[in-house]
DNA sequence: TTTTATTTTCAGTAATTATTGAAAGTTTAG
DNA sequence: CTAAACTTTCAATAATTACTGAAAATAAAA
């Protein structure tokens, strides 16, 4: 396989598996064309490379550096931005799992918290309505706090002990 | 605040979280709304329920059974179908990691797997970008591997011995 | 068998989500 | 300062994804 064709095709398989998981596609997209691009970027070129407009290059791309995936790098001379994109794999994980547990687990995580607080707790119906909701919510913050604790963990201590474990 | 309001807002929660994620907001609805149910119910309850059409109601409990979140039931001298979520969260968690990884995470390990096949592997470039894949690869693989060794494990085996190992 | 209850399918439509492109905003150079 | 280079915003539109509802299929009862 030509390397061109490679690069599209990691870029494409990117781009499905993030909108898969509710990452909008381009997002992604830009993100692979980073990941496997061995100098900086500029919009232009990721809008070429993509065939994407300037708007939604610069959205995604704005997007990619709130998650702490890509950063800025200016080029001394030249006045457009230039972009690079972290290629530490396990830095790459952790900072994808912070985003969506700070945005999506931990607001549920205090919603079911709440939930558990209903009025006539007597009730069969209510006992077992909180049941299942203390038991949701016990379960994820366990998840969570693994995660947390995992995360803070340098990678090698990760590999090591998890692996270890797993035998 | 009421149980029938704390219900609903479990159901939207659920629904919206599943969204977030790349599941269908009705699906993730239905599933909310069976393992909160204290009984099974029928296709007509579950339209009533979330005010949804008969067919959507349908294909979303057939992808839920396929996904093995929830059976049919059937309720002696009833010619209706009814439904029961499976209640043991572990359970659950398991199911939905299995089903995503099936489909989502090993159809792209392949595809990692074929990329590193590029002509031209001594030209800088493609030296470059077989290295950024195969990282991605390795550590794709090493995780599959680890949520394999977990799904298969018992949940007190688990959280025993990951607790333990966290501190 | 025929009738009736129930489930499934899927073309058409609606709702949601993503993208464009041009205007407005900002920054740097001269 | 003004002009040019570049970035950001966002209303309009396109693309995608989900939902409806009625017809077809299936299964049980009569």
């Amino acid at each position: 396989m030509k390397l061109q064709e490679a690069k599209t095709q990691f870029i494409n398989s990117w781009g499905r598996l993030g909108s898969e998981w509710g990452i909008n596609r381009t997002m992604a997209q830009i993100h692979a064309l980073l990941l496997v691009s061995d100098k900086p970027l500029s919009t232009e070129d990721v809008m070429q490379e993509l065939s994407v407009s300037r708007g939604n290059a610069n959205m995604n791309l704005r997007e990619l550096i709130s998650w702490d995936l890509v950063q800025k790098e200016l080029i001394p001379g030249d006045r457009k931005e230039y972009f690079v994109a972290e290629k530490d794999i396990w830095e790459v994980a952790k900072r994808i799992v912070r985003e969506r547990k700070r945005k999506e687990i931990e607001p549920i995580l205090r919603e079911l918290k709440q939930l558990q607080d209903v009025d006539d707790k007597k009730s069969p119906e209510a006992k077992e309505f909180v049941k299942s909701v203390k038991n949701i919510h016990e379960f994820a913050g366990k998840m969570d706090k693994s995660i947390e604790t995992m995360m803070k963990a340098d990678e090698n201590w990760f590999f090591g002990a998890i692996f270890k474990l797993l035998k």
